[in-house]
DNA sequence: GGCATGTGTATTTTT
DNA sequence: TACACATGCC
């Protein structure tokens, strides 16, 4: 009955994978082998005699969930593919919503906005209101629907969160409040929901008697990770599911959370054992991945923080593989960016050199254009890279425009996709839209108790041309009507709809002809389109197409320097958010300087700085053999093209007193066609004295 | 009312 | 640099 892979474990990891039944909160430091303990729970539980989908294992992103799965799908030799539920929290809510959000009077089609739809929605509601063009400026979209979304998440009131976050816009107050009601009621008629209403609605049904109890029901074991990342709603909901059954582990690090923009709370991990009474607490400190210098640098920049909780990751490497205690990590002081970006390549063509793949390294930073230069640096030189955590491929117009299309076919009330769609027709501006909109309105729907009266938008059927419709648009429109028919979204004899890959392909042919209208360069646009039409072909339903492709987009562009081959090696690019759980043989952190890291968007509050520093933390944690860390000394301004600069600041995180820990380089540029001159230590003082010199000339 | 053009401005992190 | 908003022409 032993399994063999338990042998793998240390004490405390096994502990934890073999635990049996009720709370348990496992606290698991960086590297601690944590997606391995959970693989090996999930495996151990299997073992026991569980049924696979019994079990529910909420992780931070898809990717995390699909890792941490099919390692335990080796450990059990098969059968667990697409059995236990595994997922998002956002995914998991919109799959137990199809189902069970009935019960709150959501129909079961509802569709999914992100947070560019939310924030369009609120647009289109605050120009409606008049809010626009007040004399002040008021907030902008996607302020909007990011103070909502800390609203709702934090379950704060406005007055407060608008106080402590966005202090600009107390005055507006008002105005925000009535976009928010509005907002809410529209998404509500419309059968829409954006990120947060999949939490909220969850954590409703969790909480419903009867309904409430089914659904928990359906899980024995619920398994959660990241958990110092999850906010008060998500905390809410796994209470309301284990009101029966106290099944539950939760593991997490309170050093590594990094979310509390998203509402996150690292008061959930710290309260588990009061909310689940009786929780067992099992630490994970022996650290597998990185050597023991970068760990000393890593614990030295975590202790300086105001609350920590003691913990104290100590290496195991060196042991096990006898080899030396590594190098230390290198702080590389660098002249000014393009400077920075030269070292950055130079060390990773050395790394090659070394046998180490591209794959194996990666850049960190703290926000997406902090990559800017860097990019254009690695194209020119032939590196290949593909980034995550900055654009992407979902957020491109021309592929929300097919989106729109096809989310119209799932839900015709959805408004923001009617908007998006109709100014795509020529001749077709606001005003046309919104009353082609109106023509377009069916009978009302009755008042239910939160949701007034409101007129559901139906597709058109071929033929049907509202008078609203301006006439050099027509023709545009007739063919849309075609598409809806085509693809058996309309019509009284429900005709077997298309393939999505095939809807998407009947979209092309409407949409091709304008798309070249309005877009300066179609041709690498087109390729996207491809692309598009080649996802959909994965899936049986256009339902599950769609709303995957919210709730999960392809998270890199497909930024790749030269022809965009799968099996080519490519360096790694990530924003340090997006470099969560992940880890690497050699890693860059760029831009260490203070105002970018910490960010001087976030220096408001202590726990701001504090959050600053344990993204720090988590970036060189990601270290496994080789950490480089890099701070320019002067940032150009890019407003004028001037010589205007100003001289940066280490970061604040490491202190004078920690400097000893690190390997000290200096890099400046010798010129632009020798990147990658000498090493040398900048001197601005010998540059003064020259000019002092000349001056003194003709005195 | 649509659309092209011009001007000013504010810039994090993501399910 | 991209985006929001203003202006002016069709």
């Amino acid at each position: 009955m032993a399994a063999p892979w338990l042998d793998e474990l240390n004490p405390a990891q096994r502990q934890a994978a073999t635990y049996g039944d009720g709370p348990v909160l496992v606290i698991a430091g960086a590297g601690t082998g944590k997606t391995k303990t959970l693989a090996c729970r999930v495996a151990h539980l299997i073992g026991r005699g569980m049924v696979p989908e019994r079990l529910l294992l909420l992780t931070f992103t898809r990717r995390a969930a699909a890792e941490a799965l099919a390692r335990a799908e080796r450990l059990t030799g098969g059968g667990l593919t697409g059995r236990v539920w595994g997922g998002t929290f956002h995914a998991t809510a919109n799959r137990l919503l199809r189902q069970y959000g009935r019960a709150l009077g959501l129909a079961p089609e509802f569709t999914v906005m992100d947070q560019a739809d939310a924030a369009d929605l609120m647009n289109l509601i605050r120009s409606e209101l008049g809010l626009a063009k007040t004399h002040r400026r008021f907030p902008r979209k996607a302020t909007l629907s990011a103070i909502y979304s800390r609203v709702v998440n934090s379950r704060t009131k406005l007055a407060e969160i608008l106080e402590k976050h966005y202090p600009w816009c107390q005055d507006d107050l008002e105005g925000i409040r009535a976009v928010f009601e509005q907002f809410t009621q529209r998404k509500r008629q419309q059968n829409v929901l954006d990120y947060d209403d999949l939490l909220l609605y969850w954590n409703a049904v969790a909480n419903l008697p009867g309904t409430g109890e089914a659904v928990a029901d359906r899980f024995d074991h619920i398994l959660v990770d990241e958990y110092q990342d999850t906010n008060l709603i998500q905390a809410e909901i796994l209470r309301g599911l284990r009101r029966r059954n106290r099944n539950i582990m939760v593991v997490g690090d309170d050093a590594q959370s990094i979310y509390s923009f998203r509402a996150a709370t690292v008061t959930n991990i710290l309260d588990f054992p009061t909310q689940f009474p009786g929780a067992a607490v099992i630490k994970l400190e022996q650290n597998y991945r990185s050597l023991q210098p970068i760990l000393d640098t890593s614990n030295r920049v975590m202790a300086q923080a105001e609350h920590q909780f003691a913990k104290n990751l100590v290496s195991t490497r060196s042991l096990q593989e006898a080899t030396p205690t590594g190098l230390k990590p290198a702080l590389v002081t660098c002249m000014d960016e393009p400077a920075q970006c030269a070292a950055v390549c130079t060390r990773i063509l050395e790394a090659l050199e070394r046998n180490i793949p591209l794959k194996r390294q990666a850049v960190l930073f703290r926000a997406g254009h902090h990559s800017d230069q860097l990019e254009v640096e690695l194209t020119r030189r032939n590196i290949p890279f593909v980034k995550y955590g900055g654009l992407k491929f979902v957020e491109a117009a021309h592929i929300k425009d097919v989106l729109a299309l096809l989310r119209l076919m799932e839900n015709p009330g959805d408004e923001i996709s009617w908007f998006r769609v109709l100014l795509l027709l020529e001749g077709v501006g606001p005003a046309s839209a919104r009353r082609i909109m109106n023509a377009l309105r069916g009978p009302t729907i009755p008042d239910t108790p939160d949701v007034p009266a409101a007129a559901i938008l139906r597709l058109p059927h071929p033929g049907m041309i509202p008078a609203a419709v301006p006439g050099g648009a027509h023709g545009e429109f007739a063919e849309l009507c075609q598409v809806f028919a085509d693809c058996g979204a309309v019509g009284d004899t429900a005709k077997a709809s298309l393939p999505p890959a095939a809807q998407v392909e009947r979209i092309r042919r409407f949409y091709e002809p304008i798309f070249r209208r309005q877009y300066d360069n179609p041709e690498t646009r087109l390729r996207d389109l491809d692309q598009l039409e080649q996802i959909a072909g994965n899936y049986k339903s256009r339902g599950s197409f769609i709303t995957d492709l919210t709730l999960d987009p392809p998270s890199s562009t497909q930024d790749l320097a030269g022809p965009p081959l799968l099996e080519e090696d490519y360096l790694i690019l990530s924003t340090i958010h997006s470099a969560k759980g992940c880890e690497w043989d050699e890693v860059h952190i760029i831009h260490a300087a203070d105002g970018m890291i910490p960010s001087d968007m976030a220096t408001g509050s202590p726990q701001e700085i504090d959050e600053e520093r344990r993204l720090l933390y988590v970036a060189m944690t990601r270290a496994r053999d080789r950490l480089y860390i890099y701070f320019p000394l002067r940032y150009y301004f890019r407003k004028r093209a001037s010589d205007r600069h100003s001289y940066a600041q280490l970061t604040r995180f490491i202190p004078p007193a920690a400097l000893s820990l690190f390997d000290r380089i200096s890099v400046g540029v010798a010129g632009e066609d020798s990147p990658q001159g000498p090493d040398i230590v900048t001197s601005p003082a010998a540059a003064q004295a020259i000019h002092r010199m000349l001056h003194d000339l003709w005195q």
